[in-house]
RNA sequence: GGAGAGGUUGGUGAGUGGUUUAAACCGGCGGUCUCGAAAACCGUUUCUCGACGAAAGUCGGGUCGGGGGUUCGAAUCCCCCCCUCUCCA
């Protein structure tokens, strides 16, 4: 959510961000129209309250003094009838101006290139580079048969298309990397939380999935509730309504959850296997910390990202995601990109956004400076990292041309096993 | 699911319709004293919206779990909802 005092102040700024973002920038003028509307009835209000105050202590003065309360008693009635009205106005107007607010867009910080689609993104650095095959790779989806490790003929029978059924060794191989990326961040001060995979809307909303993209959840239907599509939804509420202690600051959170999504639309983009599912494991990081440090804090929640993929030794590629390609409520996007041979193309791993004070002034996440005012957080987030494409990731640049897999040697003590063999036919 | 008790400011906790301000204690912060500290004493300390102001701030409104209602006037009375605790199934 923006401050609509800032949108005011700088109405121009806000409408470029919102078409750079690929927004409706009508909803800019709305906004300032029903908040200056709203300031000009409460301004109102606030007198009649003032008058009816003074009035009913005089009220209790005359009544104890045995005056005639008959004329006063109706000229309050009066005044308390006007200022119910005029509450009514200021409820509509404000919700009316909540309701605009909801739908306006982060504004991208200046340094995110401005930008239509994936081909505007700028890639960063490439540390790792993709390594040479004297064979041709097989892709995941071979070798998750050939290895007897995934179950692509009978995942639909439990829950439909685009879910997936690991065993055997492609199970512990999910659990190891889950356990080793919990173990990896909080090593490096995060601490770890399990949170309810069931959200409430309010939460939902704070991190900026609802309103805009209830399509793409799971919602439910017996209670009221959402499954979450990151752990950043839970992580990002813990705080809520909260005021923090700058010398708290940054706060370093880290959760695996399993992530839901709908993925409304996506039908036939990819079908058949891992890459895009709609139950998936992630481990997830978040941090909050204060506007003069938050851009910082990105560049190393990225770094804290990139180490897993440099501990197993994944070619991979950082992209900055141009104004379009960001998300609602982010101010700045890195993505990590790992490549995956067999499948021939790059694939996301981690999304680190920089949401500014978007998501806390939703949450209502405040901190306490070093002056004692009371100011919004700024809360990032990142994928440390997706496990799906992490797990095709390792399949495919640990495979070797008799068609076993090396299990990568920080994994080992994870695994209990350093290899995947084919299964015999 | 049922019965009861609760929810007040950072914490504890008083406050059953009206004295301009929701006590008091603890904690926090600032000060006096001290070489320094402790103790003591004095002051200060919810959050929020609006107006004016460059700012510090000044003034006004709201805020006692949330939302409605009654009343000239509600932390207090009534209704609905949420949450916590105890006991029962």
């Amino acid at each position: 959510m923006l401050d609509p005092r800032f949108i005011l102040e700088n109405k121009e700024l806000v409408k470029q961000a919102q078409k750079n973002k690929g927004q409706d920038d009508s909803k800019v003028d709305k906004v300032c129209d029903l908040y200056n509307r709203r300031r000009e009835i409460q301004a109102k209000l606030d007198q009649l309250r003032h008058d009816l105050k003074k009035a009913s202590e005089e009220f209790a003065k005359l009544s104890k003094a045995g005056g005639n309360i008959e004329q006063l008693k109706s000229q309050n009635q009066r005044l308390r009838d006007e200022i119910k009205a005029l509450e009514n106005e200021h409820n509509n107007a404000e919700s009316s101006l909540d309701g605009e607010l909801a739908w306006l867009t982060n504004i991208p910080h200046e340094t995110v290139p401005i930008g239509k689609d994936e081909k505007d993104n700028a890639v960063a650095r490439e540390p790792i580079k993709a390594k040479h095959f004297d064979f041709k790779p097989k892709d995941h989806v071979e070798l998750g048969s050939s290895l007897g490790i995934i179950d692509w003929d009978r995942q639909t029978k439990l829950a439909g298309s685009n879910f997936l059924i690991l065993k055997g060794k492609g199970a512990a191989l999910e659990r190891a990397l889950i356990n080793f990326m919990l173990d990896f961040h909080t090593k490096r001060g995060y601490t770890e939380f399990t949170l309810p995979h069931i959200v409430q809307e309010r939460v939902m909303f704070n991190s900026c999935q609802l309103p805009k993209f209830r399509e793409d959840m799971y919602e439910l239907t017996r209670s009221d509730g959402f499954l979450i599509p990151t752990a950043e939804v839970p992580l990002v509420s813990i705080h809520m309504e909260e005021i923090l202690e700058h010398n708290d600051l940054p706060k370093k959170y880290t959760a695996y959850t399993p992530c839901f999504r709908r993925e409304a639309g996506s039908y036939g983009a990819q079908t058949k296997g891992m890459i895009r599912i709609h139950q998936f494991d992630k481990v997830e990081l978040v941090k909050i910390t204060t506007p003069e440090e938050s851009f910082k804090e990105l560049e190393l929640i990225v770094k804290d990202a990139e180490a897993i993929l440099q501990t197993f030794s994944i070619p991979y590629r950082v992209i900055v995601l141009c104004t379009r390609e960001m998300s609602f409520a982010s101010a700045k996007t890195y993505d990590i990109e790992l490549w995956a041979p067999g499948s021939d193309r790059w694939l996301e791993v981690s999304s680190c956004s920089n949401c500014t004070d978007f998501q806390a002034r939703r949450a209502k996440i405040r901190f306490r400076d070093k002056d004692g005012k009371v100011k919004f957080a700024h809360m990032l987030n990142g994928s440390g990292v997706a496990l799906p494409r992490l797990f095709i990731a390792i399949l495919e640049n640990y495979q070797t041309a008799d068609g076993i897999v090396h299990i990568p040697e920080p994994l080992w003590e994870y695994t209990g096993f350093k290899t995947i063999e084919p299964i015999q036919k």
